[in-house]
RNA sequence: GGGUGUAUAGCUCAGUUGGUUAGAGCGUUGCCUUGACAUGGCAGAGGUCACAAGUUCGAAUCUUGUUACACCCACCA
């Protein structure tokens, strides 16, 4: 027996537990040779669940709970990623609080905490994803740590170095001063401050009072200046090329150059270089043979490498003073206001500082050329294909990888260095060891390298690692290529492009996935992006709570329009929890009326045109539903999937079907009861099926609560499909017009006031004799629902009527006194006018040849048919309207 | 500086290859405590599809331009 009410509260957690135990999740469950596998974006190991991952993993879990009702091999692939530096933050600020540095631990002490935090109380984030109802394969469960992706992480490294795609390289890299790390570009923000231009004057060496003047916005390099460049064009400076300045504040004497880079119009058109804290002025200097000196450490505070009263000064508290002693100097020739993009680390939110260091780096140009193709082929597509373009664009002119990171937590980079700085790359020790020896001819010592790695280069393992790779595993040969990857475009870059690249060059030139879906980002109500510092975070979690996961899910599929982002609406999620409480009704009534599929019972076979049109409108409606998910065509439209199934529930089964299923409910004919309590029980089953992939609580729970006996839970039932003569296209029809008859006489009665419970004759003239035969047939269900007492047909119209024209006959309400003669004279007028505009577009129409002879025929005929219609229509309103004139 | 996207009802948004009297949900108005459901039912009001020009027999849909907003990328001192 049902409940009177559905409280998701209550049977949320009690189902996912039995799906657990079940094992309904798991891969290899069905045996079937049609694999369908998605790999989840890993979410952080530190992370906890916000709105981006609820709309990612709704929207994995549908495909991936319609696959698997559809009879597929589904493997959904869950795990989470290590987050170098933000599981390290963690555990530091943990660390900081008991007075405590990582450093004070040492590195593997300090490891060993991290993994006892992971233990303790990482990956919350995956018992969110149960809440939310998310069907990965649990007992699969993967972490970049592990030693089985760590294991393909060291091959991975190895082979690249081979093959010469990986090496080690002394560059200018982005240093994040906080973490003390190098940070690829992609970490990097580019943000916009208001500061200032200060313009300093440097004086020419012997030529006495004669400055070039040079502009900057960082006035603490000018330290490490080793040139002034102007273009080799610029009149201004032709004399001073090859001529010297003495660096004011430090004495150097550093030469004028002649570069391209300077740009006569910017400023004085002569810029000061620094090689080593500029990506720029290091070209520049590695093209005119300038010196290159470091200023700073690794907290970008100043080095020893500057005069003495800088020494050991944070980098802006520097600025202030070299400002203020080139002025003292007399050489600072005027400050002015200036906006300009300044480089921010992601994640430590500080001001990076170009830092020429020793650091590894994939040549992602090299790996970015299949990766290109594979899309420009079409063996990878993206949806929306807008996506496409974003993606060649980076990989194009894409840049060399940095890959090492300066932190402890992470994979450490199989490198060994040899006594003399030789560098054995190997997957183990005992190899590193062995190739020394090897090299040197005897045993050495070795150490090995310090940093780890970047930790997207293991997620860019992810599709072929969390199968076992290098392993040859059934499931690796099963799984890969997985279908569909679904993530947010903000991850394009760091993560997509990554494992195309990996996925390509070492599983044999086959992409990752045939397919990537990117979706929405998921704003605030006013549009405005979530962020903690907006305070404007939902957490889905308290939606849940309060609506249901089912709710929340199916708000999210029904948003997820491509294209287009999801604008978080309380409201909406509100909406969506009232859906799951008018289908929990609408089992109700079926149970009380004793809905169940009788023994022999055939769908496809029904009497009763009611019956044999619900049965069609089910067919219809899985059909786009189906059509809407599968990604043969232009699939991946949830929110087309979702609405269809929602106004099938909603407005055809509840407002239409059940409605009329009440006439054989309370009536005597035994065996109309009977098909109709067969069919709605088989229809509500149909419901719980298509629906299960959006809404999987709610339906899992009617499935097992109803009646019916199961064989097994809703889950892993099959995915229905109807035979073609599912469609009886004649019981549509009668449907068709029984509908437009009840809603005609209902808008008519609503519009002229009729009283809602009153019950009124009705006449129905110049019908034809299958309108007729339809009346009588159907006489029980439109008297109930249009709230009728009795009927005659083509019957004298008594005086006073409501008259209106419904399918070519005319249908009267007589009223006789009760009703107001010139309302109905007034509403008949307009209704008159309304069609005689519509009638005068369709004769424009028709009566232009040049329509008529470049129009498809069927186009023209359907205008024909249209304006022949209106025809027939207007003239019995017309009548109608005759007939009230006389009164 | 380069690129992409969006503009349709009071609000949030659908609208697949150009052919409807342009749809939904929420909100709103009126009526209804009708034996599943007031977290409900029935009926209604509400739109010159941002603007301008063009292509076409026909444009919300295609082209160009304008305006507004959003986002991505980029080393301009």
């Amino acid at each position: 027996m049902l409940d009177k009410s559905y409280r998701p509260q209550e049977v949320e957690e009690k189902l996912y537990s039995r799906w657990m135990e079940s094992k309904a999740f798991a891969c290899g469950r069905n045996e079937s040779e049609d694999a369908f596998t998605i790999v989840i974006p890993p979410p952080n190991v530190t992370g906890n669940l916000h709105m981006g991952h609820a709309l990612n993993n709704t929207l994995q879990d549908i495909l991936v709970r319609f696959e698997r009702m559809r009879g597929k091999d589904v493997l959904w692939q869950p795990g989470t990623d290590h987050a170098g530096i933000a599981t390290q933050m963690v555990v530091e600020r943990q660390l900081a609080e008991q007075g405590i540095t990582r450093h004070d631990l040492g590195r593997e002490k300090f490891i060993e905490k991290i993994w006892e935090w992971k233990e303790k109380s990482g990956g919350s984030i995956i018992g969110q994803l149960h809440r939310l109802g998310a069907s990965c394969d649990w007992e699969r469960e993967r972490f970049t740590m592990d030693e089985g992706l760590s294991k393909a992480v060291r091959k991975v490294f190895v082979q690249l170095h081979k093959e010469g795609l990986i090496y080690r390289d002394k560059r200018l890299v982005n240093w994040d001063p906080k973490f003390h790390t190098a940070i690829s570009d992609l970490e990097v923000e580019q943000k916009e401050v208001n500061s200032h231009m200060w313009h300093f004057d440097y004086p020419i060496e012997g030529e006495e009072g004669r400055f070039i003047t040079v502009a900057t916005t960082r006035p603490e390099t000018m330290l490490g200046d080793t040139g002034v460049a102007v273009h080799p064009d610029d009149e201004r400076y032709k004399d001073l090329v090859g001529k010297f300045v003495i660096l004011p504040l430090v004495g150097r004497r550093i030469p004028i150059v002649a570069d391209e880079y300077a740009d006569p119009e910017q400023g004085s058109g002569a810029v000061k270089i620094t090689p080593a804290h500029d990506f720029n002025d290091f070209e520049v200097g590695k093209r005119t043979g300038l010196d290159v000196i470091n200023i700073m450490d690794i907290n970008a505070c100043l080095n020893d490498d500057v005069p003495e009263a800088y020494r050991g000064m944070e980098r802006f508290e520097a600025r202030k003073k070299i400002v203020a002693d080139i002025d003292a100097l007399g050489l600072l020739n005027k400050i002015e206001d200036h906006t300009h993009t300044v480089p921010y680390g992601d994640r430590s939110g500080v001001v990076i500082e170009p830092l020429l260091t020793d650091q590894w780096f994939a040549d992602a140009a090299t790996l970015a050329q299949p990766a290109i193709r594979a899309v420009e082929k079409g063996n990878t597509k993206f949806v929306p294909s807008k996506w496409t373009n974003t993606y060649y664009d980076w990989m194009r002119n894409i840049q060399p990888w940095c890959i090492s990171r300066q932190l402890w937590w992470g994979h450490r980079i199989p490198a060994w260095f040899g006594p003399d700085g030789m560098i054995f790359v190997e997957e183990t020790e005992e190899q590193a060891y062995a190739a020394a020896k090897a090299h040197y001819g005897k045993d050495v010592e070795l150490n090995q390298d310090e940093d780890v790695l970047d930790t997207w280069f293991s997620s860019a393992l992810w599709p072929f690692s969390t199968l076992g790779w290098p392993d040859q595993t059934p499931e690796l040969a099963k799984h890969y290529q997985t279908d569909v990857l679904i993530t947010a475009f903000d991850i394009i870059f760091f993560w997509v492009a990554r494992m195309m690249m990996m996925g390509l060059h070492f599983m044999d030139d086959e992409p990752p996935f045939h397919t990537v879906y990117i979706h929405a980002l998921v704003r605030d109500e006013h549009g405005a992006k979530m962020s903690k510092s907006k305070g404007n975070v939902v957490d889905p979690l308290v939606l849940i709570d309060e609506y249901g996961a089912d709710a929340l899910r199916f708000f999210l599929s029904s948003s997820a329009a491509q294209g287009r982002d999801v604008r978080l609406s309380e409201q909406r999620v509100e909406g969506y929890r009232n859906f799951t409480t008018k289908l929990w009704n609408a089992a109700r009534f079926c149970e009380m009326n004793e809905c169940a599929i009788a023994d022999g019972f055939d769908p496809f076979a029904t009497k009763d045109p009611v019956n044999r049109w619900i049965v069609g409108e089910v067919a219809k409606c899985e059909a786009a539903v189906r059509e809407a998910l599968e990604g043969q065509r232009d699939g991946y439209r949830f929110n087309d999937a979702s609405n269809a199934v929602y106004a099938f529930t909603w407005n055809v089964f509840c407002d239409w079907y059940l409605e009329l299923a009440k006439i054989p409910f309370q009536g005597d004919d035994e065996a109309a009861k009977l098909e109709t309590r067969s069919t709605s029980a088989w229809v509500l089953d149909q419901i719980l099926k298509i629906l299960h992939p959006f809404m999987p609580f709610v339906t899992e729970e009617l499935w097992g609560t109803i009646g019916t006996k199961r064989d097994a839970d809703l889950i892993v039932s099959d995915w229905p499909v109807y035979p073609e003569t599912a469609v009886d296209q004649g019981a549509a029809d009668e449907l068709d017009w029984l509908q437009g008859l009840v809603t005609g006489i209902r808008a008519v009665r609503s519009e002229m006031n009729v009283p809602a419970g009153a019950k009124i004759p009705l006449i129905f003239n110049g019908g034809t004799d299958v309108q007729k035969d339809r009346l009588a047939r159907h006489w029980d269900v439109i008297s109930r629902l249009a709230r009728l007492e009795s009927n005659a047909i083509d019957a004298d119209l008594p005086k006073g009527s409501l008259q209106f024209v419904h399918d070519g006959a005319t249908v009267a309400l007589p009223l006789a006194g009760a009703m107001d003669l010139d309302a109905e004279k007034a509403r008949l007028g307009k209704e008159i006018g309304k069609l005689e505009g519509y009638m005068t577009g369709l004769n424009k129409k028709l009566g232009n040849e040049k329509f008529v002879a470049s129009a498809p025929e069927a186009v023209v005929q359907g205008e024909r048919d249209k304006l022949s219609e209106a025809e027939v229509k207007l003239a019995k309103l017309k009548e109608a309207a005759e007939r009230l004139a006389e009164l």
